[in-house]
DNA sequence: TAGATTGTTAATCGATTAACAATC
DNA sequence: TAGATTGTTAATCGATTAACAATC
C-alpha cells in the first residue's frame, strides 16, 4: 500500500494527529473536507497535509477534496490500529493505573492482557478487570502468552535491569514511562520513551521566554 | 544571556534531555565531559551539541570540554527551572493524581499550589499534602492566588470551554492531558498539549512496520 | 465546459553535519 | 609547545512550501 518504501519520522508523528482531527470530523457528520480546510483546523499548511498524504497513496479526488470517513480509515489502518498487539503493564502504581485506564488501548492497536507489580498490596487488585500479578510470575506468563509489548511504569532505577530481562523472555517492544531514556542495543527492539516532564520545563522556558519581555 | 535572540522550537525541545543527561552524570560525579562523549551517550552528533548549546553561549572550555555540573546548571537556568510558577491542577481522577505526584513540579519550576475538581467523592481528598477543592471555588482562589499556570486533566469535552473560563480568570499557560488540541486565540496563552495515545499509536506503527518484512 | 482541488514536481527554507581556525 | 576540543563558519541534507499540470 505504501507508495514510498521509506516514510521519514517526522511524517509519521503526524500521523496520529491527523487520525485524532478526522476521527473528531467524522465524529461530528462532516462527510468531505479539502487539504485547505483541514490545513486551517490543524495549523499547517495545505500543501504539506497533501505532501503527507501522498507518502502512502492517493486518498483524494480531485477537484473534491477527501472522504473524512473514508480518510480516517485509511490513516488508521497505516497506524496500524486494527492490529491487536497483546500489551502488559509492569507497575501498577499511580502511573500505572492512570495510563492502563486512560489509553482505550483497543482503539490503538493493542489489548492489555496482564498487569504486574512487585508491590503485595498492589497484587490481586484489579485494574480495567485484569488481577494484578506479582512480578515473579511473569516468566511463566509470557511462556504461555507470548506479549507483544510492555508499558513499563517502573521506577528509574530499575527499567534497565527489568528490560533486559523482559527482552530475554522474547519482548521486543516498550512503551516507557519510567523517566529513564531506555536505549537497548538489539536491532529488533523498538522503544517509545515518554518523557511528560520534557513537556514541562519546555513549558517552563516558554512562560519564562515570554515573562522577559 | 541568549546570543541569538530567536531560537528554534527544535533546538528548544532538546534542552530538556540535554538537562536529564547531565543531572544523570552529575550524580554518577562525572566532573567533565566532552561534546564527543555526550554525543554517544544521547545518540546526536557533537557537532550539535556544540550548535545547539551556542546558541545560548560557551559554555564549554576550548581542549577540554564541558563541566557536567556547570553546565548542569545553565541549562536549567534557560529553561527557568529555578522559578516556582504557581501551578493548580484541574482534575483529580487516575490521570491528574498520577501526574501530580509524579512530576516533581518543584524541580521544574513549578509550586502546585491548588487542586480542583467537581466529584464530591473526590473533593476533600489530599494529594501531595493538598485538599482538593470543589470546582466552584475556582474564582475566589484565583483571585487570591493568582497561579500562572493549569494542568488540564479533565475529560476532552469539557476542556475548551473550561480553559475560556481559566483565562477569564487570568490564567494565561496551560498544561493539557484532555487528549483534545486546545488552541486559544490570545496571543499571550501558551498551551501544551500531552497525548500520550500519539506515542502509543507511534509505537502502533513502527511494530507493525517492523514486522512487515 | 468551468471550477475546484488533488497529486506531484520544483524552489525555498531551515536544520544538521562537516570542517577548521581559535584557544585552552 | 603539542594535543585536544571548543566555537563558528561553510556545505549538505532533508523537510516544507509554492506552483502547476492533471483530473474529477
Amino acid at each position: 500500500m505504501p507508495k514510498r518504501d521509506h516514510i521519514s519520522m517526522s511524517v509519521v508523528r503526524r500521523l496520529p494527529r491527523y487520525y485524532r482531527f478526522l476521527s473528531e470530523l467524522r465524529d461530528k457528520g462532516v462527510v468531505r473536507i479539502s487539504s485547505r480546510e483541514l490545513s486551517i483546523k490543524m495549523g499547517l499548511t495545505a500543501s504539506q497535509i497533501r505532501q503527507d498524504l501522498n507518502c502512502f497513496g492517493g486518498f483524494g479526488q480531485q477537484g473534491y477534496g477527501y472522504l473524512v470517513d473514508q480518510l480516517q480509515k485509511e490513516i488508521g489502518n497505516i497506524l496500524g490500529l486494527s492490529h491487536s498487539y497483546r500489551a502488559i503493564l509492569i507497575g501498577a502504581g499511580n502511573l500505572g493505573r492512570a495510563v492502563a485506564t486512560h489509553m482505550s488501548f483497543e482503539a490503538r492497536g493493542f489489548t492489555m492482557t496482564g498487569i504486574f507489580d512487585k508491590n503485595p498490596s498492589l497484587i490481586g487488585g484489579e485494574i480495567r478487570g485484569i488481577k494484578v500479578l506479582p512480578i515473579d510470575q511473569l516468566e511463566s506468563f509470557c511462556r504461555q502468552n507470548k506479549p507483544d509489548m510492555a508499558v513499563l511504569c517502573v521506577p528509574r532505577d530499575s527499567v534497565a535491569q527489568l528490560a533486559e530481562g523482559m527482552y530475554a523472555l522474547g519482548i521486543k517492544n516498550y512503551w516507557n514511562f519510567s523517566h529513564y531514556d531506555l536505549t537497548i542495543r538489539h536491532s529488533d527492539v523498538i522503544v517509545e520513551n515518554v518523557h511528560m516532564s520534557d513537556s514541562l520545563m519546555t513549558l517552563c522556558y516558554r512562560i519564562s521566554e515570554k515573562n522577559k519581555d
